[in-house]
DNA sequence: GTTACCAGTATCATAGAGTATACCAGTCAG
DNA sequence: CTGACTGGTATACTCTATGATACTGGTAAC
């Protein structure tokens, strides 16, 4: 079983291309723990504007990342959910973290 | 043991900011491939331009995740090496080429 | 009757990421 | 002598992703 790595490249760049910008892996990290309505999930991350929250979720929904829904009670809610597409990400996500840790912990020990 | 959002996501976006462009992951992927002269390097990653990949490697270099070393020999050679630090993103971007295999698998799937 | 929350939209401005193209000095093969 | 390879630089340009700011229409609390 060899490695084909024009098609690890593919695949490497597909992925990259569809987490696109700065704000996509943060929005479903949101959504998967737990947050549902808009303004939750902007507060659940801080720097977001809501025109970017807002653009981020338009595009997730229509990649079928996550499903909108409008509760017609008054006044109106919407809540927002992953798909389970969407989960796909999780070990991506769980892998950045850690990355991210151990970064901060290297980081840190150098600068004792 | 509980889980602080709020580390998780900080942790997350660190990475996210370290990955930065749309460069970084294939270069550090090309590295830990083996290839380690610039046009070599440059070859195994169709679409990048010399400038983007002079520059990234700068970039890296600076950020200890390539080591540059210059062989006196007539002509110059100069090989790129992956440090151990580089090598740590070994597990995110075995993901990430997952993530992106099973996608295109999905895709076409969906397109049958 | 004013303030504040929800779920956004609209408009404008801008940095910098990325692309395109040309070029350089040196070496080697034919 | 020509062409092609190496390891890049330099310049100019595009463009889009992001940010800043303001606003809307409805509800509800005080």
């Amino acid at each position: 079983m060899k490695r084909d790595q024009a098609e690890e490249l593919k695949s490497l760049q597909d992925t990259l291309y569809f987490i696109g910008g700065k704000w996509r892996i943060p929005v479903i990290n949101s959504l998967c723990n737990g947050n549902r309505r808009f303004r939750e999930i902007e507060r659940s991350i801080p720097g977001i504007t809501t025109r970017m929250l807002s653009k981020e979720l338009k595009e997730m929904e229509m990649n079928k990342l996550v499903k909108r829904t409008v509760y017609d009670d008054s006044p109106v809610t919407v809540e927002y959910e992953p798909t389970e597409y969407c989960r796909t990400f999780g070990n991506i996500i769980m892998e950045m973290i850690n990355w991210g840790r151990d970064h901060r912990k290297f980081i840190q020990k150098n600068k004792e």
